[in-house]
DNA sequence: TATTATTATGATAATGAATTTCATAATCAT
DNA sequence: ATGATTATGAAATTCATTATCATAATAATA
């Protein structure tokens, strides 16, 4: 963790970027945190160590994550984007409609058939995005759930 | 057409529903255009012969027409939602990010894919999307994209 | 260290898509 | 026709996101 945080730091002043407190807080906090955060909830929960850090700030340090390459933007139709760190290699998403658990999947025979459709219609692909929705296991089966989102 | 607008017609009259002019035009206006259509495109289409169309008639009416199963609403990420007819089979969509020409797609191998990884985790689809984003064949090639969006 | 230039912050305002409100109009059943 | 119900459209509201801007923090320079 310490060694990504000052690699990102390293980045950024290699960009001309300077160095501040806030977007630090941010930074380990996004990376602290479970994925798939909104702004707000990541907002919230690094208020609770710092509390004055305006929401404007965790947004543009979201978007400088992403343009790093650090962070990925979701959009699981629920109004708010979420976020979640780059690190780990590509994967998918299924999205619990009740309890709002995101699994992640990866699916090698999915993605390369993804290169053929695309390539069978001329098309050049830089990136996709698959998300299957519905009811985790515990969702289906009548248990209650965890949490709402 | 007349037949579908007819079959409609009798589902919102089942559905404790009245006919009206405004939402006809609507409909009708909606399986003329071609598909993927914006809210704003398809209120700007239908006032060139119904001037007095508002904007929310218009999205109240493709709500309806997605409760009763006619439409589908997608979201391309590029701020505003599109709605496409829900007369054809399900398909996927490739989107070219330059021009913004959507090439439908239908591959029964990535489908049963899907629902095999969901079974991996026990997990109940009702839904999904799957987006290609990147660029056509010829704005890939580089010749000049028809329209922006 | 003091000075200067540049970048970052955070409160507030602005934006824009989608939804809600509400008075009026249209439609349907009696 | 009458009354009840639903639909309309203008305007207001909501909500996430982005832009603005005065101030603060940081880094480079003298
Ligand atoms: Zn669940
Ligand atoms: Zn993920
Ligand atoms: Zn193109
Ligand atoms: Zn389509």
């Amino acid at each position: 963790m310490k060694r990504l945080l000052e690699r990102i730091d390293r980045e950024i002043l290699a960009a001309g970027g300077k160095r501040s407190r806030s977007r630090a807080v941010v930074i380990e906090g996004f990376f602290r945190a479970r994925d798939h955060v909104t702004i707000d909830e990541l907002t919230r929960s690094v208020r609770e160590s710092a509390p004055g850090i305006g929401a404007v700030t965790v947004y543009r340090t979201l978007k400088l994550l992403e343009r790093l390459g650090y962070a990925k933007e979701l959009d699981f139709g629920e109004g708010a984007r979420r976020y979640e760190s780059n690190l780990s290699p590509h994967h998918d998403h299924l999205v619990c409609r009740r309890c709002g658990t995101v699994i992640e999947f990866e699916d090698r025979e999915i993605e390369n058939l993804q290169v053929l459709v695309t390539r069978r219609h001329g098309f050049h692909p830089t990136a996709h995005r698959l998300e299957i929705y519905g009811f985790c296991r515990k969702c289906a089966s009548g248990d209650s759930p965890e949490r709402f989102r």
